[in-house]
DNA sequence: ATTGTATCGGTTGTATACAATTTAATTGTT
DNA sequence: AACAATTAAATTGTATACAACCGATACAAT
């Protein structure tokens, strides 16, 4: 049907601008990792560490929608940075428990000009970000 | 500042959930990417020769927001599936000029059904992907 | 005409993402 | 206890992304 053929334009897609939206915004944040030696990926790890301070790969995975495949070889590159360690639970030893080092913590000051650096490249008024924010969880909330 | 730390909170974060969002609506196109044999990337492209027919490398990038040394081993890859050609362009010679074989123009019916697919997996009422649309948009377009 | 500059696409290197598989450890059932 | 089923993380293979660089072509200004 015409209308079907419509929407395979791209203006007409929902999924691309949030897509190439997503990827841009990531790229507006290298600068700023850069200056922390960190990709965003190895950021929001140590976001949530942050937060949390000792966390399962497992449940690092449920928070930030990544698997193994993915953390492993990010976790690993965090620990050669010793900003965390990487040991084994003694209650069950298929769980690998991912903790701060001191370097860790200590690079949360760093960090902390972060995000506020990052809304000012945003163009969204406090209350589009709010509107836009509450759409995408709901969105996630899904997943 | 306390409320700087506040904001490394990643509840407080707007890119995550844009991050996550955009992977996981991307995730949920596999299946039916998978019955064209066509991944994201390469069915974004292929969005926008459906309405174009033909682009340089160039001009694909600007739309998709990605650059060469993305697009370069997508192209061949559609090439090598048949989709596509690739000839230098004869006003100038630098540029690459992809345009859609038959067989690339005729995918365009399989993949019509595509987009109604996709919007049945997104819990969003109509005036929320309306609104979520713009506000990407207007992030879009500052970059 | 020549030379410096800009542009285009390709290549290289690094870092994700994710599906699928594998291995080790744990749990559930009988 | 024995064994099947499940779970956690790592590994493998494929496909992006993007920065940085390269080589060829085109353009600009003298």
């Amino acid at each position: 049907m015409m209308e079907d053929l419509e929407q395979l334009k791209l203006k007409n897609q929902l999924c691309f601008p949030l897509y190439a939206c997503a990827k841009e915004v990531v790229r507006r944040y290298r600068p700023f990792l850069d200056e922390l030696d960190l990709t965003y990926t190895q950021y929001i790890v140590m976001l949530v560490l942050w937060e949390e301070n000792e966390k399962s790969v497992h449940d690092l995975g449920e928070r930030l929608f990544l698997d193994s495949g993915t953390l492993t070889p990010v976790l690993k590159s965090l620990e050669a940075k010793g900003y965390l360690t990487r040991r084994r639970s003694k209650a069950d030893e298929r769980v690998l428990l991912v903790a701060l080092t001191d370097e860790g913590q200590a690079l949360k000051e760093s960090a902390a000009e972060i995000p506020k650096k990052m809304s000012a490249c945003v163009a969204l008024e406090p209350q589009e970000a709010a509107t836009l924010y509450s759409l995408l969880y709901k969105m996630l909330g899904q997943f």
